[in-house]
DNA sequence: CGCGGGTTTGAATGAGTTCAATCACGGTGG
DNA sequence: CCACCGTGATTGAACTCATTCAAACCCGCG
């Protein structure tokens, strides 16, 4: 809970009540090991989940065996609002690490945000980050190189993790629960090809990725490669309700 | 105003006073010419857009100038509902064609539809297939072949179409009112590519993309060859908001 | 008739893939 | 303590899909 708690606080102001609201919602926890699927293609949705621990991969399977990873989930991310219009997933959700899940029925968790302007707002925030997150990912696929892709993707991963930590991890390095194959599938990359770009990134002194972590060696030059702008991010904003006056301009 | 609630219509229970409701909502028209930039990046967003008629198209550019558009945006589809939390655009709207736009302020589109769960719902869905459709651009520009980019970016558009449009129009015929390079910055392609493929396309007898339309000319061949599975449009969904009682399984 | 935007074609190049072999590392069992 | 194994990472060589650059083409329009 408190990753996502941190998160969420850093972009909508919740008070003490919000918090004990948030925190008080009935729920359900579950512990998963690696590579358990947690929600499967076509499955109906009726809860939402947060992640308190581990990462986690949303991906996409074609017939012959190709995969896509859309995204991953690190501690401190919610999903899948969605099911609060109970539609069906049309993709897998699994677990690329131990992690433990919060579970939140949709209909309970529904009528918490609807009595709780804050939270509503705070909720739809993160979705909203997620969705633009989503659209880097199109960019970085559509129009990036397979070296820009790597270094644009840690960047992103390192400052997610920064949100969800108070600013007390380190960003020069990070833990990277993942293989090289994973990579590969969310970057649109081969498996070899992903090796051959990252230590093209080591023995240019930008980026080490080893042991299961990615070491930055020389941030400006690696945000340089990878073009990275995080307005995408939506750190810097405060989001809010809209008031009842009108727009400013045209 | 016509081919959102016709689309609206086909997945969500709205009677005649939601319908009302939503027509009555004050709004703006806008009428634009090709090439105009509806939302710039980095705007605030205080408003809800629909799309009457016209295409716009939804992109993001890097700094040496390459262009990755994320999406088209056809008659009947709406944007932003990120404008509910008065978040920044972080990427650029433009209009692909003359179109018309209906535009609702943030704040007034949410009191309507905090007091009209069935609009609400609605607008939900749409939310929910607009993401689905993003997540479907990562798998084909990370996972897929040119060829099997347009033909299921074709396809997809065609369906949309249906969508809004209470299945009157030719599902044979879609004009297509975009260049080669719109299409190849859309597919993570050159436009050089673009056009070999459709050429490919076209002597294979699958899909004739000229002159400003697609004309598909083997639906089932097109359909295996792009391994098109329309699961991500959610089309065969009924969504309402979750009732009180619990979910039935784990 | 010539101009211009968009499209097509050709040839050379290049980024990334594929396949296969090798390596590194951490068990596990003898 | 070491041989054996399995998983994941790396390397090399051949290949392929897509890009780049440049030229030609098409067609509607003034």
């Amino acid at each position: 809970m408190l990753p996502m708690i941190e998160r969420l606080q850093r972009f909508s102001q919740l008070d003490r009540a919000d918090l004990d609201a948030l925190k008080r919602l009935p729920h359900r926890i579950r512990e998963t090991s690696a590579h358990e699927e947690i929600i499967a293609t076509g499955q109906k949705l009726d809860r939402v989940f947060i992640v308190e621990s581990g990462w986690l991969i949303r991906s996409r399977l074609l017939d012959d065996g190709r995969r896509q990873i859309l995204n991953f989930m690190l501690p401190g991310d919610c999903f899948d609002l969605q099911c609060l219009v109970r539609a069906r997933a049309d993709h897998t959700v699994t677990s690329a690490t131990l992690a433990r899940l919060r579970m939140i029925s949709a209909s309970e968790f529904l009528d918490c945000v609807r009595d709780n302007a804050n939270l509503a707002t705070a909720f739809w925030w993160a979705a909203v980050q997620e969705e633009s997150i989503l659209r880097e990912q199109i960019v970085r696929l559509g129009r990036r190189t397979a070296r820009e892709r790597i270094a644009h993707m840690m960047l992103e991963l390192i400052r997610r993790r920064r949100l969800a930590t108070a600013g007390t991890a380190n960003d020069e390095l990070l833990k990277l629960p993942v293989t090289r194959e994973m990579i590969a599938d969310a970057l649109g990359l081969s498996e070899v090809h992903v090796s051959r770009t990252t230590s093209f990134l080591r023995q240019a002194g930008l980026l080490d990725v080893s042991n299961g972590t990615a070491k930055v060696l020389d941030l400006k030059g690696l945000m340089r490669l990878a073009d990275f702008d995080e307005t995408y991010l939506h750190v810097d904003e405060k989001f809010r309700l809209p008031g009842r006056e009108h727009a400013e301009s045209a």
